[in-house]
DNA sequence: CGCGGATTGGGACATATGTCCTTTTGCGAG
DNA sequence: CTCGCAAAAGGACATATGTCCCAATCCGCG
């Protein structure tokens, strides 16, 4: 972690999110920023955190190791997103491990600053709350679906959730290969199996599949698929 | 619902659970208790809400219906968890169903109330923060157990979870039957299956099944196949 | 007591998914 | 160009779990 003292670029980070203003003085005098690199652990399981992470460019990726070794890919997340607010609040040890997945930056509020200042002001709190209801509605649903749906119609769901996100041209939409085995472990399924249901997507032409890669061909047939259930 | 209007009583379920005087006055002023009946429903999938449910008494059960007509039951509550939280302060609709277990009672704070003052109330908005961070903290892990350990690993953790809940004599917990099912949808699985496992725990002597009760014998070796996992 | 329906338990088979390992493919070093 | 290794794909089999349905048990009523 370096944390950038600029409070220039903090003030622009504000207003490039529509914060600025929102918070009561003393809660945004009490922020900083810092910038985390590719691939950096933010905070582990069970470790006490000590600042607030507001997250406003790049990409995290949290996850919970189990006691059997596994773990298991809670969500991606980008800008806006709360780390360790949670954590912060009932004052208990992290339970998720958080990385960076790109050099990221965030808005951080030092633990004492928080409960000096933040701790006070209903804006900053209600915030919170917005962002704490969110993750728990998302996550909520995404479990509900991975419970109840064989891997098939999550990765339907999956595709067209992403197909719809990361550029207005739902249609042709890339995936690089390195990440099926990280979409498997979101989806909570091996990546022997997810691979069963590529091959078969392909195979009926929902899919088309290059070494390496894999296009979105027919996204109205997945929405089907997918039942009407997407993620988030 | 039945509304009580009775400034008395609500003082004293406030003094009960030491929430008077944490809410500021006029948070405290718009409160009401209602009251419920075993079985009733207290709010629907995507019903607007417009009160603010805090419950003080009874066991509520909270499921999500999905859209290919299954459902799955995403925890039980009791005293001092609130209904409606995320969907006051999001404004959109509820996303789960919450069923009154027993006969319950809640403090209600009405819509237009809660905007006009809890929202200004930092200790009421910290309470809601903390309602939320529990609730997506031991979804959380409720969640990943379930998609990551087999029902039989599931079901030896919620047995070890109930057991030394409900009593502190944790040795022998009776469950009664009519619940089987209900368990089964709390670990996300079918009644079939669950069966199947208690007659395998049976045999094993874990556990004493007579016509619609279960003994828990060896809480011990349950909480071995547990792996150290528990509900919440 | 005995019958019929309701509830609970269990058998048989199908399907989804995991694990392990082999095969194929791509690619760089020589 | 080809050898060999790493990455990706796929085969074979085991296991977990779902579905459907039938059997056992219980309970109330005549």
């Amino acid at each position: 972690m370096r944390k950038i003292h600029d409070r220039d670029m903090l003030r622009s980070v504000l207003d490039a999110h529509r914060l600025s203003g929102i918070f009561d003085e003393k809660t945004e005098a009490a922020m900083e920023l810092a910038a985390f690199d590719k691939g950096e652990i933010i905070c582990t399981a069970d470790e006490r955190i000590d600042h607030l992470f507001l997250l406003v460019k790049g990409k995290i990726k949290i996850f919970r190791m189990l006691p059997n070794g596994k773990s298991i890919l809670i969500r991606f997340n980008s800008s806006l997103s709360t780390i360790g607010d949670l954590e912060m609040l009932n004052d208990h040890a992290a339970s998720n491990t958080v990385e960076s997945v790109d050099d990221t930056l965030f808005i951080v509020i030092q633990r004492q600053a928080f409960v000096d200042t933040a701790y006070q002001d209903p804006a900053f709190l209600r915030f919170i709350i917005q962002q704490l209801a969110y993750k728990l509605h998302t996550f909520a649903n995404a479990s509900s679906l991975n419970l109840l749906y064989p891997v098939e119609t999550r990765f339907a769901s999956y595709l067209v959730s992403i197909s719809e996100d990361e550029n207005e041209q739902a249609r042709i939409e890339e995936i690089k290969a390195a990440k099926l085995t990280e979409i498997a472990e979101l989806l909570g399924t091996s990546y022997r199996h997810l691979n069963r249901v590529v091959s078969q997507f392909a195979a009926a032409g929902l899919v088309e599949r290059t070494r390496g890669s894999l296009f979105v061909k027919d996204i109205r047939q997945l929405k089907k698929l997918a039942n009407g259930n997407l993620y988030s």
